[in-house]
DNA sequence: ATGGTAGCATCGCTA
């Protein structure tokens, strides 16, 4: 079918950064791209604006909070919000899954667990482990498969700027990781690390406060992660940190992967 | 230097 070109960002605000996005797509040509916090009730999605750059949309929003949403040029089907059915569905918008040239394709938005010891860190667990289920249920390792977005856990060390500073913190504990393990297990693969084993200081997250992007200071939490048919197929991948600069700037930087398929 | 940013919404929460 020829290469895809996919993008997963958390532009922290549809809204607030419409019009960045918007350019940023016409300038990289992204066939797939999958957005989480978009901050705005169902409706509100700017529709029109995405297809007078030729993009089909799905949004899954919920108002102030979360909301995900796919951009496709390539086609937009079998659209389902929230968990597939027969997993317990969850009361925020999180997930939204189509099928894009033949490759299912979610866009998550992994609860923040806020600290180890906040419930909020349980809720993310168990999300993550509704989000095995919802694989098992919906979709084949066989096929080609994509579950990309702002998974708030960095997978290694290797993809944190200070890990000795984060011992104890949420996005690096074990459960956390023994959670992208049990996605692993399932049969995905981070197309990033798979193609680039050895990269180090790679990040797609820095926090505003504190000049951090400037000093290097971020996370990599953001991740397409493919089955082993997409993940074989990866030509290149990449942080696009020119995306983090400028004005009003989301506080991520999207990450491209393409793959022939 | 014991703070700091940003978005949404409203007198604080979330990240």
């Amino acid at each position: 079918m020829g290469a895809m070109r996919l993008v997963t960002w958390n532009v922290n605000s549809m809204k607030a950064r419409a019009d960045r996005v918007l350019e940023w797509m016409v300038d990289i040509e992204p066939d797939v791209v999958c957005f989480q916090e978009t901050k705005m009730e169902q409706d509100a999605f700017p529709t029109m604006d995405f297809a007078a750059i030729g993009y089909e949309t799905a949004h899954f929003g919920q108002g102030r909070w979360n909301g995900v949403a796919i951009a496709s040029r390539v086609g937009l089907d079998d659209v389902v919000e929230n968990f597939a059915a027969g997993v317990e569905p969850d009361h925020e918008a999180r997930i939204i899954s189509a099928t894009c040239a033949g490759v299912r394709v979610s866009s998550v938005y992994v609860p923040n667990g806020r600290a180890l010891d906040d419930d909020h860190y349980q809720y993310k667990l168990g999300w993550l482990d509704r989000l095995v289920e919802h694989l098992e249920v919906s979709a084949s390792r066989e096929q080609p498969v994509v579950v990309a977005g702002d998974y708030n856990i960095a997978p290694t060390d290797d993809d944190v700027f200070n890990p000795a500073e984060m011992v104890g913190f949420t996005h690096v504990s074990d459960a956390e990781r023994d959670r992208l393990a049990a996605l692993e297990r399932w049969g995905l693969v981070d197309l990033f690390r798979r193609r680039y084993p050895d990269a180090a200081g790679v990040y797609s997250w820095w926090d505003y406060r504190n000049g951090d992007f400037h000093k290097g200071r971020g996370l990599r939490i953001d991740l397409v992660l493919g089955t082993e048919a997409v993940a074989a197929a990866t030509t290149w991948a990449i942080v696009d940190r020119n995306a983090r600069k400028g004005k009003q700037p989301s506080d991520h930087a999207p990450v491209i992967a393409e793959f022939e398929l």
